[in-house]
DNA sequence: ACTTGTGAACTGTTTCACAGCA
DNA sequence: TGCTGTGAAACAGTTCACAAGT
């Protein structure tokens, strides 16, 4: 059996994909001057039970008032603290379509995710900007990610290329992955890969239809 | 084995996303000649368990061979058979930069997933192509989505028009959507939605590492 | 010997139901 | 009354361990 380091009270796993939809949702709310939210409200913004979201926030604490609900900001700041890491650079590899349209994602920009460079093999976009973010070629990746200090890496090159690509980013240090190549990627342990596989989602959906 | 026996054997929901990348493995190794394949071997190619592989096919039926393993062709046949829905016409919502990479998504053409139209409210675009592939105006929509049987949607526009454009679509007979804005879209019972939220995403591959 | 197929055990997640509190 | 917070129950998914087949 593996030995599991868990430094953090231990929150179910998938809590946390719901709680950083709260944290939005609590934003939209705050802005919009709402006070408090109950588990029925929360329930009905997500698409959730009320009783999963009682039971999801209770993990972090108690701040919810009987017969008033949870107090927006509060919730917001207590959900923030306890499942948001600081927000890394983070780096992009490969600026095809896919790569130029991550680049662009508008939402990042207000949810603090900061793409703070971009490479690609293309000598045509070296040099080049793309959504703000410089583009450099490969050769230069290592010496950008060290300075850049970024751990967090997006995979965007094509299928042929990806399991290169990936090898060359966990030797330059990083240690969280977003593959967006529909191939499994094989890397070390200790390094976090999480997949998006467009084709699989549709499918997926076709299936579920 | 309990002699209860529906007549639609019901598989578990993530099984299904699982075994659309065993088909995909499967087609690749058939290319490549193979003719048996073990669920170690498909253990190592997908970085799951062998015990996990084996339960999934076993919803399947049984086609294995002790001592051999698993015929591929056979194997990918049955998979296709059982989790394939017929590959309908699917028609895209919004040619942003994010509608663009996934018009131009170059694995779609592979899969069958074929892309047969796509809209947009801006009238530089309309009447344009994009990864080959037409651009109608969204007035335009109900007629072609009618004409293309389409029931399979991508909702690829701003976040502040995602649930006027969902409502929309499923007005015009779409039941599949799978939906980029970072917002919950409601639809009516019957309508089935899958999210695909890249901040999110980023999130939690932060809150993993 | 080696690999499938599968009950059984285990682990994790969601939902229920209600005590307790303002 | 109307809400949270939570133990307990129900459910779902994964892994184990081994019988059976070739």
């Amino acid at each position: 059996m593996l030995m599991i380091m868990v430094s953090q009270p231990k929150v179910p796993e998938r809590t946390v994909p719901r709680s950083l939809l709260y944290i939005r949702i609590l934003g939209d709310l705050l802005n919009t001057g709402h006070e408090f939210v109950s588990s029925r409200e929360l329930a009905d913004l997500t698409g959730l039970q009320d009783s999963q979201i009682r039971k999801d926030i209770s993990n972090f604490g108690a701040v919810g008032k009987p017969r008033v609900g949870y107090p927006v900001r509060a919730l917001k700041e207590l959900l923030e603290d306890r499942v948001y890491s600081k927000a890394d650079p983070v780096v992009l590899f490969g600026v095809g379509h896919l790569g130029k349209a991550i680049a662009r994602y508008p939402e990042f920009q207000s949810d603090r995710i900061h793409i703070a460079a971009a490479f690609d093999t293309d000598a045509r976009k070296v040099g080049g900007t793309v959504g703000g973010i410089r583009v450099y070629s490969l050769a230069e990746a290592k010496r950008v990610v060290r300075r850049l200090g970024a751990e967090i890496g997006i995979n965007a090159v094509p299928k042929a290329a990806a399991q290169e690509v990936v090898d060359l980013m966990v030797e330059m240090g990083i240690r969280g992955i977003i593959n967006f190549s529909p191939v499994h990627v094989a890397v070390p342990a200790g390094i976090t890969v999480r997949n998006i596989d467009l084709t699989i989602e549709f499918m997926t959906l076709l299936c579920d239809m």
